[in-house]
DNA sequence: GAGTGGTCTAGACCACTGT
DNA sequence: CAGTGGTCTAGACCACTCC
């Protein structure tokens, strides 16, 4: 059919390369386990130092192995994911209509709930900026309106490594009922965004999780201790009112080899006769559709 | 605070690839235009050509820069994102109520729906094979039951390249009913996986997408026609019944820089009093929160 | 044909890990 | 301390693009 998939030759490293990640799929290098050094594997292939070198840089790329200095690579042990479920979208609005005390309780819900709030340095920032081109998009709002932006942060404090990261957008004409909403020292606020937004009448019906991914920059895979080859997940969340209007964006990232973002979708109930009539003549119309 | 970001020199490749994607991100070097040849970077920062080299291929696994021989590496221009939003969930459900004509003309679901149907070469696998653990634990089976494996692949005739790649499981126990399901000839089947499984009594009721993603092997990469450091956006989806059983899983994976995934989430609407008792108090409450 | 980047080699120095 | 991988250099050959 097609040319062999070897045209001319494969280059080494990618040979190399393949031969280990077969072998790690296969389970003969256990997660946790050694690779061969370089030497060995030079000398095993018959090729330079930095050919091998080459090969588990390839590697590492692809997350699927971990190197160090002074120390022989090794298969990664693929973390724990924690879920992030859209069901939280409405709990929170339940929660948002309980009382203070009870809200308190269960803590906000901005905060990442993978270790223990002690344990993390929280961080917000409030500002009033202007809408930029994206953010009016998004927000159904002129360009250069004010806006109320809110940076939220948390870092592990023993290593200042990022463990949460969002910005959150609402246009200013929303909130400025309620100075309260404008002031950061506020955060965390029991009962979270949905809580803020109903101390200004206004009630959030639906909500739009716009998810993609992509490879971080350095200082974004050292902000966040990123292993090599891991991806961001970006997830923009854009809130709407009754009346369909865009309330609040909210932009955030989380490491893909530790997030599972996991979206629920009610269906509506069909029309019982409709189903009926389908498992009636269903065998048939299904076989007459063979061309 | 801490010791400067420059422990003792950060290495020449790095420093290189930073200047670059600052360039990038300031403008100074738009999509499409060309980088500073090797020799040049090389001359520039007087420093060996692989060092040089070193810099630009880290750029090009972060998905920055695109490289090619014989030619300057370029910044990469951002392809369009195809939108996959959950409410198709509902529309495939619609659809499946319809009529057959009207079904046939919509086309069926499992295509991508990126280009048209002509210019891709579809293709469906099915066959009945014993679940494995990770099915079983999805699906609530026990493991070796018989399920139904289908496979949906859609390939570009010309570069033989991927544009869509699927696997569903249904339990065989639900489907055998309609032996019309079980073979593979009857695709594209009008309506979808929701037509089928209507015509064995099984209506979805809800269904959930959990979203993640990695980096892609080199297979993978090439398969796709993906360029270097584009993330694979994994979704795996799980239809439940009005019993809240599930009834049928997809693995489905997305390019990452081609795709964007929608996830639409319906609220219920809130007690009108509780709303109004919060606009009532907010100001207040809010305000006593601040410790 | 001149110039480009991709691959490869050989050899060097350094930072880090083990014992 | 010996051994490891990370970085860097200098130089070579090849495949490719553009003129």
């Amino acid at each position: 059919m097609h040319p062999e998939r070897t045209p001319v030759e494969a280059p080494i490293q990618l040979k190399i390369a393949d031969a280990i990640r077969m072998q790690i799929e296969r389970g003969d290098l256990a997660p946790g386990a050694s690779l061969p050094t370089l030497n060995e594997l030079s000398d095993q292939w018959s090729c330079s130092l930095n050919s091998a070198r080459g090969a588990v840089a390839l590697l590492r790329t692809q997350g699927l192995i971990t190197a160090g200095r002074g120390k022989a690579p090794s298969v990664r042990i693929p973390p724990r994911r924690a879920v992030r479920s859209s069901e939280r979208h409405q709990v929170e609005k339940d929660l948002a209509l309980r009382p203070e005390a009870e809200r308190a309780a269960l803590g906000e819900a901005e905060t990442n709930h993978a270790m223990s709030i002690a344990e993390q340095r929280f961080s917000s920032r409030y500002s009033v900026v202007a809408s930029d081109q994206d953010v009016s998009a998004a927000l159904g709002i002129a360009v250069g309106a004010p806006v109320l932006r809110r940076q939220f942060e948390a870092v592990d404090p023993r290593t200042d490594h990022q463990l949460s990261y969002s910005v959150s957008h609402i246009p200013l004409a929303l909130v400025e009922a309620n100075p309260a909403l404008l002031d950061e020292t506020n955060e965390p606020w029991p009962g979270g965004t949905q809580h803020q937004l109903l101390t200004v009448g206004v009630e959030v019906m639906t909500i739009v999780d716009e998810v993609t991914a992509r490879m971080p920059t350095t200082v974004e895979a050292q902000r966040w201790d990123l292993p090599d080859g891991v991806p961001l997940i970006f997830c923009r969340r854009v809130s709407f009112d009754d009346a369909a209007r865009p309330v609040e964006i909210s932009d955030a990232y989380y490491p893909a080899d530790r997030t599972e973002l996991r979206f629920v979708t009610p269906l509506r109930p069909a029309d019982p006769d409709a189903i009926a009539a389908i498992a009636r003549e269903g065998h048939t119309s299904a076989v007459v559709t063979t061309r």
